[in-house]
DNA sequence: CGGCATCCGAATAGATACTG
DNA sequence: CAGTATCTATTCGGATGCCG
């Protein structure tokens, strides 16, 4: 019961803040929330920031560590983490060349939210993916 | 000192976390993290919920509390909502016809990490802006 | 009021090839 | 090794119009 109680709080303090940022309008270059999530809400970020989270990773580590993704995407991800002050760049000048990426205090700090989303993303998956398995067999059976 | 020591063990569970997921390889429709994010992480769904957390509200509502949002992507947005559970959809067969969406149990739920972000979102964007300058700044004087 | 169908331009990201 | 450049396929989302 407790915690239906501060789920209660929660709503209000998330309602009181759409209230605050729709005030100062939604812009999105003004809005705290769209733009973080325009970045970690990519396809990349959240897989790069947690493949660094453990040690500092080389540019070539990293593009196997993340599955899928191509030289241009990794790059692209990492220089917009890098713009935002979330990770740091350290070029080593050997031949050849390499390049270790790293979390930031700042991209560290980001982890304990992140954590928070990910512990929920993986203990209510079994009740979305059923939840989405029932939505699509109701529409499956209406239709025909 | 003891945050620094809190946020190494955070990197190591999320570094646990991503070994985890990528044993069981991140094919998108097997990884938590790369579902949640898929939805969360569009350009309205955030602001929904957001907009849904203090009470129920009714399309109509909806349309006009979120700023910009047309008819097509708000019905979209909650159709996937519903979809995944985190929203229901009640229908008052008046005429004219008015559909009242409210956030589930396990929508409201989503609110207590979501709300992490915000608030790490609020703290943190004034350091990101600052930084996105001089990154911005950086690149612009060595150009010319 | 609360949708759905269609069209079309804009933004994204993959593939490929080339470079210091 | 660590990128950059270019091209193209796909996706996304806004505008518009129609319907119960």
């Amino acid at each position: 019961m407790a915690d239906v109680a501060e789920a209660i709080l929660r709503s209000s303090a998330i309602a009181a803040q759409f209230g605050i940022w729709e005030e100062r309008d939604f812009d999105a270059g003004r809005c705290p929330m769209r733009n973080v999530l325009d970045r970690i809400g990519d396809k990349w970020t959240m897989l790069v920031l947690m493949a660094l989270a453990g040690e500092p990773r080389r540019f070539g580590v990293l593009l196997r560590m993340v599955p899928d993704i191509s030289k241009r995407m990794l790059t692209q991800t990492l220089r917009l983490l890098e713009r935002d002050g979330l990770v740091t760049r350290h070029v080593f000048a050997t031949t050849p060349p390499s390049v270790e990426y790293r979390l930031s205090p700042l991209g560290l700090s980001a982890l304990e939210p992140l954590h928070a989303l990910a512990q929920w993303a993986d203990a209510n998956f079994a009740t979305i993916r059923a939840s989405r398995a029932r939505y699509d067999d109701g529409l499956a059976r209406t239709d025909p």
